[in-house]
Formats: structure tokens, sequence, C-alpha cells
DNA sequence: GTCATCATGTAAGCCGTTACATGATTGC
DNA sequence: GCAATCATGTAACGGCTTACATGATGAC
């Protein structure tokens, strides 16, 4: 999904995708390469994206260079060049992605949607980080729902809490470090959400 | 390794690990039985974890009730509880695990080892809650190691911060959150160090 | 007697990591 | 010319999730 957040966009390569979500979106520690490239390629089976330029759209264009004549030795050569330039497999360069109408549609369906959204704050973090592609109203929902995933944890923490006696100082202490972060991301989603709310009602006036 | 960690402290069904894990120590969101079994079964055939009872201890105790005199149906159905009395996918209950001398070997190696450390903070919360079952040097160079990564980590997110220009405001605000999250969770440890020495001080005075 | 919870497992499928392999481009 | 970085992939392996299947125990 970060992948297409990212080509929602603006269409890329591979390898700017990772780039900007790791480097600049700071969704990911890493991703390697061996998850990226097939992601992209189940991507585009899935429709979601498609290729708009390089590997044939690159490869075709070039006219093949016209040598004059040749000894036996050098016609071999061209000839490896001839499959450098087609075959598939041995072309490499710049592949550039787009997103699709059905690779949007299914982007906004999803930042709209609850999958995964409880358990792993990569989700969230995911759909926040392009929550300036969507409208201001989805993006409050969004927010909401995050705020109150997040009272739930609260709870959840709580009760090991209260569960405490039997953890050691250390597991204590790093429950209630897990509690007062908690309490903080709250705080942060609120600002957001008044700012939000703010905005909206700016607009409407 | 949580589930060594857990079985260092004391024997236990996979079943009770896993709410510990889950329940008590706040480690995972969730952990699927699917993904706890196999575990169990990994570490056992790497003789770090070993059956203390169930099982086959727990089946073979009981004797097999005395029926008297009986026509043939009711022979058949005897029959069949032979079968669940031996045969072991049949048998269930509980299965208590221990953690073994080698199990506890690997589970102390683990605990000063940087496997992991750095791309996750599981790796570290992990480790820190068993904190209690090592020595308080090792403890401490364990928060002086996270220290050192969360400092990483802030200017990794600064230098994202640096190249914010072309990042929208929701973008930046996640960044901004994270660096202070980072910086909350380098003072939280601070202060662990800072009473951890204290208490080594103590110890040698 | 039945429902919830406790308790243990298997099988298929998906997907991420690591290691490997290749080639293009840029700067020194 | 050579190194670093840019750029794209494949193959083996491991392990998690989901769905399925089974059985025990205790409360009402």
């Amino acid at each position: 999904m970060a992948i297409l957040g990212v080509l929602a966009g603006q269409d890329l390569h591979g390898y700017e995708i990772k780039r900007r979500i790791v480097d600049d979106l700071n969704l990911f520690a890493s991703i390697s390469f061996g998850s990226m490239y097939p992601a992209l390629a189940r991507l585009e089976k899935l429709a979601f994206v498609e290729v708009t330029q390089g590997r044939f759209n690159r490869v075709q264009p070039k006219s093949i260079p016209f040598t004059g004549s040749l000894g036996g030795e050098k016609a071999a050569s061209i000839d490896s060049s001839l499959i450098n330039r087609f075959d598939t497999t041995r072309t490499r360069g710049k592949k550039v992605y787009a997103i699709t109408e059905s690779g949007r549609i299914h982007f906004f369906y999803f930042m709209n949607d609850d999958f995964n959204f409880g358990e792993d704050d990569l989700a969230f973090r995911v759909r926040f980080a392009f929550a300036s592609l969507i409208e201001p109203e989805m993006r409050l929902k969004l927010l909401e729902r995050r705020r109150s995933c997040l009272e739930n944890r609260l709870l959840k923490v709580r009760d090991s809490n209260g569960r405490e006696s039997r953890l050691d100082s250390y597991a204590k202490s790093a429950i209630e470090h897990s509690q007062s972060e908690t309490q903080n991301d709250i705080s942060w989603i609120d600002t957001l959400i008044q700012s939000e709310r703010s905005r909206i009602n700016e607009h409407t006036i």
C-alpha cells in the first residue's frame, strides 16, 4: 500500500519508491529489494500499477547500430549485443511505474478501511503519510479511528498494569513507559483532530 | 526468544506462555497458535526446551478402566478409547515445557547479542522484559546499546526532516512526532541507565 | 447439556529476508 | 579504469497468518 501511496503522487521507478518510503517518509527501517521488486510485480499482475517507461519502451526505440562489414568474430559479438537488446532477462535500466485507475480505487479504499488497523501501528503510519491525498472528512475519520484504537490499547495496557503484582520492576517499567507513550500518541492525534476540525469549519463558513 | 525468556523464569505450557507474553508483558499484540506451537516444536527440536509433563507422562499413568464383561458393541467403543489414550495425534492436554541448560545458554547469548537490535524495537523490548534475569553489568550494556541505537535513529529522522522541503505537512508532522517519540524514549533509557549505575555503585561500595 | 474458555495441533499460502547475479551511470 | 552508487531482478528458506480440526474443563 505504501508503494501505491507513493505512486498516487508521482510516477517513479522501484529504487526511488523504496528511497522515498524508507528515507523520506521513514515508514520502514529498510525494505529489501527481494521484497520490493516482487511487490511491484504483484501489483502489476493485479493491474494496480503499470510500466510507463523502461524495459521494452526503453529498448525498442534504439536502432541496431550499423557496423559495416565485419569479420566472423565481430559478427558473433554483434549477435550477443542483439540478445542484450531484446532478451528481457538481460535488459536492465529504470522501469517507471504509474498507478492505474483500479490501483487508485484500491488505494483509497485501503485508506478508509479498517484492514490491519488495530493491531499494527504501521498500518496507521502508512495511511497518515498519505493523508494529504484524501478529503478532509476522510482524514478526520482516519484520525478518530486511530484515536479510538489507541484508547483501547491504553485500556489493555492498564489491564496489564493491574495484573502487575507478579511482574518484576523492569517489566513493570516497560509497561508504564508504553502507557505514557500511548497517552502521548493520543495527545498528538488530538491536536491533529482539532486542527482538522477547525480547517473543515473554516471551509464550511 | 520471548518463549525462552518466559521459560527461564518458570516451567509452563504453551497456552500460558502465550498469555504471559501477550497479556502480561505486552510484547506482541497477539500471537497465533499457528505460530506458537510450531515455535515450541522448533525449540524442542533444537533441544532448547523439553517437555516435563503432559502428553506421554500424563497419559501413561492412567490405568485402562476395568469394564467387566461386554457385548460386541461396547467392546468396540473401548477399543476406540484405547486409541484415544495412546495415539499421539488424539491425546490432548497440557504439555509443560522447561528450558534446558543449552536453551538457557542460548537465551543469555541472545540477551548480550546485537541480533536484530538496530532495526526492530521489538528486539529490545523482548530483551528488556527479561532484564531482571541478567547481571547488572549486562543490563547496563543493554541499555547503553539501546541508547546509541536510538541516537542513530534520531540522526536518521533529522535527516528526513532536513530533506523535508518536498514533504507535505502531514508527512512532516509524522516525522516530527516520531522525532519527539525517539527523544522521549532516550530520556526513559537515560533514567534507567542512571538508576542502574547508582545500583551498581551502591553494591560496589 | 451446552457454552465459553482452555489447550494443542496441522496444512496451505503468502511474503519477507538473505544471498546471489547482472548491468548502467557517475565521479575521481 | 575503477569504485561507488544506481538499478533490477531470482531462488532458497523460513516463518507467520488463516482456516481447519480436535478434545478437555468448568460454570450456569
